[in-house]
DNA sequence: TTTTTAACCTTTTGCGCATAAGGTATCTTA
DNA sequence: TAAGATACCTTATGCGCAAAAGGTTAAAAA
């Protein structure tokens, strides 16, 4: 590896006039000179040691990425279908704007925070964190961190989301459900801290529209391991007569339960609706193709670094929650069930309820 | 961030003796002084700066991945269900060793050879790259590289692949197309130079097996932005009339095409059986549920950083070809042909013909 | 003529770390 | 008692780079 020393003894000039030449400033160096410079530059391809780069200058030109989340059944979470299109987008974007990522996939937070600090990163998107590992790395990485569906009270800590409009994705989708009659709808989340939380206030609202309350029953919270557990989907199988409907939190798990339930003999949709949330490639492919809620994860990705970048240099914080838009996408894995059984519930919205929707 | 010189004048000590302290150098400091710089340590949480430690040591802790292959609908490779299963092993086994990655996705290679030598990474797995590419590659990079599904002429430069029983895989599933009465079999491969070609090799050892011949008209070569062009779908959809099988590459574009052509009226596998290559999820999902050649990408994606890191850390070369099991998985998207109509080729197999593969 | 200024250099410093080389006691051994 | 060994420490050096600070020459301004 050629160093800018190397080249200046070639040269016998200093290495300040071939650091000032790489960098453009040829305001200070002669024609001639740049002109010597620049031959060898091009003659060995010079490369900068970016490590060198790095304690020099207080940036690094490195963006952490953190998932967490679902994982799949190589507890692998890169390989979830809805993730690895939002990081693909991410990658290809960093990799434009002139950045370098890592990932860090670990469970283990201080590891992270370990990796984080011990290559300086330039900033940071976290991706479903929870709002206790985000406060922990806050208090020790001061550069700027760019947040993907995460939620957590506001007062407590400034942080820019690049989320989505989930409360009106969750809303439409249970109206869509109530319209077509399903009055006993299940609600499955990962779990209530992240943007399924605010998904379900979106259905909690469109219940009440209906007149309907939810009922915590109703919720059913589903982790990761238990649909490698026989026992927890045995239950949750048992549990599925009680409803007509699931509506699951994202599309990965809604396939993989209705693929488990339709081996059990279920029909889907006739004895048992699903919808799902983000529109992943899978849910266009599967019979019955998966009424589910749309979202644009490459344009995601691309403003999360667009902003993070934003932020690493002009030190300006912009807007600190996005919320780009969802789209309804009806396909064919809810039911219509027109002579509902129950009739303590009509199938027009109360009048006098408020329309719903906060945004 | 605390730094080995801080701690070393708050306790007035040299900072050697800190990194002795450190790296465990124990026996060349006293047990009071150890316990005097742990406490330190633990107090301030201590996480060392990797940029200054590469520019002492040879080595940067970095492993650079890099991918080049068939490509989503978001022009993102991550994003394919293979290569983001593989992605994930690879990183969680990085990660565990102590390591970091890197994650290269550009088709520039010569940006990619930028980016290996900025950072000075240790060591590089790479995923599907081409010949020349490699070459290119090997010419400026000095580090042990390890090799995903890459081929080839062992002559021209040494390597060490971490593959996949390719030829015995396609030789399989010929077989079983054939056994079920297949004999117009179209063969979809990315491109011949990597391991499609040695699974065209299976393919064509199967057909002699058989007393066939392949027909170079019956090798389709389906390119990523071939998936995007309407026209080419069409041709593609026109040309399938010829076929009673379409015997693919990889399970993704095996799913994706069956997708297409379902929607066109096609009856799979009635009226056009399909099989894939690699087994990931979706084939299990879809209906039909795809026939396919079975490979585990997470013990892969570990037997390659784990070769690459043993010859880093020992400077030694291992077994330069390692070829992992496949398994055939037989699933609903073949369909079995009991009067075939072409009275020119027997079902059986001819005789005095070798028996066919050489692994 | 002297001073100023601009053009074009170089020398020096330090980022944080690891290590080679160099100390100074104290303890062993013959 | 002198020579060597051991335990424990420090000083000095350099990795590759960027930038602050410091030169020198020649042209421009006073």
């Amino acid at each position: 590896m050629i160093t800018i020393k190397d080249m200046a003894d070639m040269l016998g000039i200093s290495t300040t006039t071939v650091s000032n030449v790489i960098h453009g400033k040829t305001s200070e160096v002669s024609q001639k000179t740049v002109e010597k410079v620049e031959k060898l530059l091009k003659e060995y391809d010079y490369v900068p040691n970016n490590s060198a780069r790095s304690l020099t200058q207080k940036c690094s030109k490195i963006i952490g990425v953190s998932l967490k989340g679902r994982k799949d059944q190589y507890d692998n979470i890169i390989a979830d279908p809805f993730f690895s299109v939002l990081l693909g987008a991410i990658e290809s974007e960093i990799r434009r704007r002139g950045y370098f990522m890592m990932i860090y996939t670990s469970d283990d937070i201080s590891e992270l925070i370990r990796n984080i600090l011990t290559w300086n990163a330039d900033g940071l998107i976290l991706l479903g964190i929870l709002h206790d590992d985000f406060v922990k790395i806050k208090s020790r990485y001061k550069n700027p961190i760019v947040l993907i569906d995460s939620y957590a009270p506001r007062d407590i800590m400034n942080y820019v989301n690049v989320g989505l409009e989930d409360e009106k994705g969750a809303y439409e989708m249970t109206v869509h459900l109530l319209e077509r009659g399903h009055r006993r709808i299940a609600f499955l989340a990962d779990n209530m801290e992240g943007v399924d939380y605010i998904r379900y206030i979106g259905h909690q609202k469109a219940l009440a529209r209906y007149g309907l309350k939810a009922d915590s029953k109703d919720l059913l919270i589903i982790r990761a391991e238990m649909m490698e557990r026989e026992a927890s989907m045995e239950e949750l199988f048992y549990l599925s007569r009680n409803y007509t409907a699931f509506m699951c939190c994202s599309d990965y798990w809604a396939v993989l339960l209705m693929s488990y339930f339709s081996d059990r003999g279920v029909r889907i949709p006739e004895d048992l609706s699903f919808t799902g949330f983000d529109d992943v490639l899978l849910s266009r492919i599967i019979r019955p193709a998966l009424t589910t809620v749309r979202q644009d994860p490459a344009k995601r990705g691309r403003l999360a670094v667009d902003t993070l970048i934003k932020m690493i240099q002009e030190e300006e914080i912009p807007e600190w929650d996005v919320k780009l838009p969802v789209e309804l996408v009806v396909r064919d894995s809810v039911k219509t069930i027109s002579a509902y059984g129950n009739p303590e519930h009509s199938m027009e919205p109360e009048r006098g309820i408020d329309d719903g929707v906060d945004e």
